[in-house]
DNA sequence: CAGTATCCATGGGGATACTG
DNA sequence: CAGTATCCCCATGGATACTG
C-alpha cells in the first residue's frame, strides 16, 4: 500500500485498505485469471477482453506494489514476464469468494433487493 | 443494482457486484456506523466528518437502492428521517469482517508486502 | 512481447448556495 | 432538519502511437 497511508489515516477502519487492494477497475478479474496458475502479460490481456496495456500494466503495477502478485522477469529477446498470486494475494481467495456468494444468494440475476428487505421473519 | 447490469454483463464475475454494492467511497463507513442501530441523517453527517450533505445523499440513496439500507421518514415539520441497515445490509458484516480481518493480519498499519510476499512457509 | 509516453474524455466527488 | 441544485476540479481510465 506504498506510503499513502496519510491519506487514509482518518478512515480508522481498515475494510478501507482491503477494499483499495482490490477495489481497481480490473483487479478481481485479473485475480480470478491468475487463480489456477502462472500467466503472462499478454495472455492476461486476451482474457480481460477489453482491458488496454495501459490499464493492465497500471493495475498489474498496484498489486505488485501491494504484494497480492508475484512479476517474474525473464531477460531475454523477445521478452517473458510472468505474473502470479502470491501467498498474500491467495489469502485474499475466502473473502472474493464470500463477495461472489454473496451476490449470487441476494442478486440472483436480478433485482432481488425489495424481496429481501420485506422478509423478516 | 438497478437496471445497469448490463454494464457488467461480460464480466461474468459476480464479485464485482458485490464490490458495486460496498465500493462507494463512503459505503463501508456509513455501513459501520449503522451497525449499532437506527441513525438519523444528520447523526450521520457528524459522525462522518468531512463528508458532504451531497455525497451523503447521494451514498444512502445507492445503498437504499441496492436494498441494503431502509429509509424511514417521519412526515413532520422539522423533518425526521432515520437510517438502519436491513436484514441484507446486515448479511454483508461476515464480508465486512474479513476484509477487516485480512488487513488488521496483514497490512499492520505500515507496508508489510514484501514480508509476507516472501515467508513462503 | 511487454511495455512507455501522451493526449483526452468522463464522471465521481467536493464546495457552496438555496429550500420545503 | 434533511435535503436539492449548480458549478467545478481533477483523478481515473481509455485511445493511440512509439520502443527496447
Amino acid at each position: 500500500m506504498k506510503a499513502e497511508a496519510e491519506n487514509y489515516s482518518r478512515l480508522t477502519c481498515e475494510v478501507e485498505t482491503t477494499l483499495k487492494v482490490i477495489g481497481g477497475r480490473w483487479k478481481v478479474l485479473i485475480i480470478r485469471e491468475l487463480m489456477p496458475g502462472v500467466k503472462r502479460f499478454g495472455e492476461l490481456q486476451r482474457a480481460l477482453s477489453g482491458i488496454t496495456q495501459k490499464m493492465l500494466t497500471q493495475q498489474l503495477r498496484e498489486m505488485e506494489e501491494d504484494g497480492i502478485i508475484h512479476r517474474e522477469i525473464y531477460p531475454q529477446i523477445p521478452p517473458k514476464v510472468e505474473y502470479s498470486l502470491t501467498p498474500l494475494g491467495k489469502s485474499l481467495q475466502p473473502i472474493l469468494y464470500a463477495m461472489h456468494e454473496w451476490a449470487v444468494q441476494h442478486y440472483l440475476g436480478q433485482n432481488a433487493s425489495q424481496i429481501k428487505s420485506e422478509s423478516h421473519s
